[in-house]
DNA sequence: TAGGCCATCTGGTCCT
DNA sequence: AGGACCAGATGGCCTA
């Protein structure tokens, strides 16, 4: 999505956002971040925001984007850790890409499940089988037993 | 159009 | 002091 608008490294896009406000002032902050502005407005500096040129010759405004930009690197890596997390919990073939929230209540349950096999001995995909169809005792107490968890578990191609 | 999801900005707090 | 982390606010995009 948003992220599409930026091709280019985060520690670049720092100086270059840096850089940006040093060299041109006068061109007025409400028209920052130049061009690749993912939100479209905020302009810089949002409504609200104490400081202005003052600011920024005290160097507030310096810090302030700067750690604009760390904040945007550490969602970076959280979104990275997201879409490996995806990549290990089961999805049905024609879903699209599963939400953060959903994601981590999937994973919750796909844990949950895995240490029940674990923990049981069993084959894998004889004990998935038999609590999909209601075999095992436990599957109606199950942490693991959400809707949906168990409709695509019954989507999966063991073979 | 409303609601869900998301990226970003921002200020506060805690840690090194 | 500066960075990491967090939560609230804001606004854009998409879908039912």
């Amino acid at each position: 999505m948003e992220e599409l608008c930026y091709g280019f490294e985060q520690e670049d896009l720092a100086s270059e956002l840096l850089s940006w406000a040093e060299e041109d002032p006068s061109a007025g902050l409400d028209t920052f971040p130049p061009a690749c502005s993912p939100v479209g407005q905020p302009a810089w500096p949002r409504p609200g925001w104490e400081g202005g040129a003052e600011a920024d010759s005290s160097g507030r405004l310096r810090q302030r984007l700067a750690a604009n930009v760390r904040e945007r690197k550490r969602m970076v890596n959280i979104n990275s850790a997201f879409d490996q997390l995806r990549c290990h919990v089961p999805t049905f073939p024609y879903e699209k890409r599963l939400s953060k929230i959903d994601t981590l209540r999937l994973a919750i349950a796909y844990i949950a499940l895995l240490g029940e096999i674990l923990l049981s001995g069993c084959d894998p995909r004889s004990y998935v089988e038999r609590c999909l169809k209601g075999g095992l005792p436990s599957r109606e107490q199950a942490t693991w037993n959400t809707s949906d968890l168990t409709a695509r578990l019954s989507w999966i191609k063991w073979d």
